[in-house]
DNA sequence: TAGGGGACTCTAACAGCGTTAGACTCTGCC
DNA sequence: GGCAGAGTCTAACGCTGTTAGAGTCCCCTA
């Protein structure tokens, strides 16, 4: 177009942007695994050497993945009630952790803030909300760190449970049950019997509950804070 | 000694047991990796095919290493105060987790009872104290969930900062601070600014302040669950 | 005391992994 | 036309978990 100025790396950029988007869609279709350099170059029509000409290493890659599912999470707006913006994000972070059931074990990575603007991005709106909310700078970081170990904890122990469907409850709960010594472990058998066997028990209903328990907790300690 | 009975199977016994220790050693010495079959063995004094003779592959080896964490685990007494013992089982939990920055990761292994039974004993005594405490089936299903996700997600957040030291923090938080765009998130760098570089700052401390939150929380819904 | 059998260990190899060196090709600019 | 360099390739390194199959050692029985 113009006669000079930026000397078209669009290519670079685009390969970039290309291969994150295609590592997580194949990391999202194996499940908890990520793909290898050799399948994700194979999926991109390349050889594997060809991959680290646009990024450093593995790691780099992962850190990319995981800023772009952290770009999916719903951003709490800063004049919004904060416990309604609260659990509408915790909510839409405990979606995408579930949608790619990879990123989790990969909170690790995010070091370098290149490749984590939509991670920081998110933080700093959830710390404004809280702030524009009343809570003191002290009062915000309780509230960020329990409510983000909660969403965190509560998720990974969700996925991390080795059935998906009720009908595989079922199978592992029985199978479970039945090699079991019978009164060496009561209170868990009772707990198998009575509550996961009944039916329509699903683990994951049980994440509104706790989430309200803490916004209520946070509401009552909210001006306590220095 | 007698004459008969069993054919002695002590050596392959013992033998499961200190590979078992020894792997726990060598993960805790190299942080969040779990040593490879060689490296095991070689610690072992034996080739890493011999493994194979007293585990079925690497999961079973993890499995057993995460119950040997839990293991360590404090368990909450049946009679005591449900509330401090809950308190001293999260403190005791958090620990190991952070004595063993390995295991936190490995939580998806645990399918088969045999190599669990410190986890079966564990949960267990929890739903025992806090049926004791006064906790319905239900109440007991929602208060161990929230404890648990809780400890999860702190721990895995506080594992997975890039820094131990407060020394490592300044580094850390400063670099970070001059890499990102002055106005692009306020409120994260005051919160950087304000609390994080605060000298005595920890996040650790952070721990005990949503413990309590939540225990607060249980304490106030307990006798409104069903 | 000789011998059978099983528990245990070894060597060797397989396919896969992340990563690197160095040669090649292809495209845009002077 | 020729240079520069971005991008890709082949080939290889050392590592991983795992297996087949042969070898060794020790205990129990005859």
């Amino acid at each position: 177009m113009a006669t000079s100025g930026t000397p078209a790396p669009r290519r670079t950029s685009l390969s970039r942007e290309t291969a994150l988007r295609t590592a997580v869609e194949m990391a999202d279709e194996a499940g908890t695994e990520v793909p290898s350099m050799r399948g994700l170059a194979e999926r991109l029509g390349v050889e594997a050497a060809s991959l680290y000409h646009h990024f450093r290493n593995k790691d780099v890659i992962l850190d990319g993945m995981v800023d772009l599912v952290f770009g999916e999470i719903e951003l709490p707006p800063d004049d919004a009630d904060w416990r309604e913006a609260m659990r509408r994000r915790a909510v839409s972070m405990h979606d995408a952790l579930v949608r790619h059931p990879w990123a989790i074990g990969l909170m690790d990575s995010r070091t370098n803030p290149d490749q984590a603007k939509a991670t920081l991005r998110h933080h700093n709106a959830v710390i404004g909300c809280l702030r524009a909310g009343g809570f003191s700078i002290t009062g915000a970081a309780h509230a960020f760190s329990v409510l983000d170990s909660y969403i965190y904890g509560f998720t990974l122990q969700e996925l991390s449970l080795p059935f998906q469907s009720s009908a595989e409850l079922e199978d592992v709960a029985g199978s479970l049950l039945q090699e079991l010594p019978d009164d060496e472990f009561p209170h868990l058998t009772e707990m198998i019997v009575d509550r996961a066997l009944r039916p329509g028990y699903a683990y994951t209903d049980e994440f509104d509950v706790g989430l309200d328990l803490i916004l209520d907790g946070l509401h009552r300690h909210r001006e306590r804070w220095p």
